[in-house]
DNA sequence: ACACTTCCCCCCACTTTTCCCCACTCCGCC
DNA sequence: GGCGGAGTGGGGAAAAGTGGGGGGAAGTGT
């Protein structure tokens, strides 16, 4: 099974619902997703499956530096916990589409282990600048 | 069991749908695929077997150098898992479409691990030029 | 405890896209 | 010359995305 793959560009409706990518579903069995604001103007969706490790690698950093405390605490604080309905669609609190700038189009983008959401122009922004060091690794990775 | 070798020029149809050689889809058996785009205008079809492997090694990469993030991001968000039909056709997505400048007629090389699928004119003008260093290399791989 | 409000989720309906299937042609081979 | 595998083209059924209305649960205040 490979990771998520592709982009899609999906409405978002008045009351906040966010339709998923039929195939993204899919790879994620259909249990519910875990959504959470890091570092980036974009909304990152984990599926339960591949949350736990993430949750695991939050703990054991704590223990570790307990000085992160503080931002461990505000990225949990800022997550929730998303059920698809049964047309298959989250619904994305006020407050993170607010943070992720995201109005009536937004830009679901598959990230191997998990899934990103864009507003579209800040996507294209973020994404635009090609590192030429990059580029030599990305030959030797794709063979 | 030898990589993928030889060039086929196939139509593109006006759905987008092109047809693989057949002698690639029996050696891929009849799993998926997956087509990217990076760094040429070409895109690089990877059968799933020999995908797993490059997803390892971009997990890698961004292990390593969280700054890259941006670009293999943008690698994913060009990807596609395609699936042949029972015609054995896949379904290349009109966005990649433009960024390989595929119109009416794609050619489709073997190369080894993966399939590279070229506009015809553009693959005689990046291949065409540096005959003399092709020859230098030759001579160092085959002994 | 009860009425009221709010919000969420289910259901239904519609549009668009995708993909499955059938039919046809071309070519090489028996 | 027929047969079979391969590539090509298009119609129709099924699925996916989108939008809105109503019922029910949860929370609030009286």
């Amino acid at each position: 099974m490979t990771g998520f793959l592709g982009s899609y560009l999906h409405q978002l409706d008045e009351k906040g619902r966010l339709a998923l990518p039929a195939s993204f579903r899919r790879s994620a069995g259909d249990a519910g997703f875990v959504l959470i604001h890091a570092y980036e103007p974009a909304l990152y969706l984990y599926p339960l499956r591949t949350w736990a490790a993430v949750e695991e690698r939050l703990a054991e950093f704590m223990r570790r530096q307990p000085e992160a405390r503080g931002t461990v605490l505000s990225l949990t604080a800022a997550a929730a916990e998303v059920i698809p309905d049964k047309q298959g669609r989250i619904l994305i609190p006020e407050r993170l589409q607010r943070v992720a700038s995201l109005d009536t189009e937004a830009l679901i983008v598959g990230a191997l282990e998990k899934i990103e959401i864009w507003n579209p122009e800040l996507f294209k922004s973020a994404t635009g600048e090609a590192k030429p060091e990059h580029e030599r690794i990305l030959r030797q990775i794709l063979v």
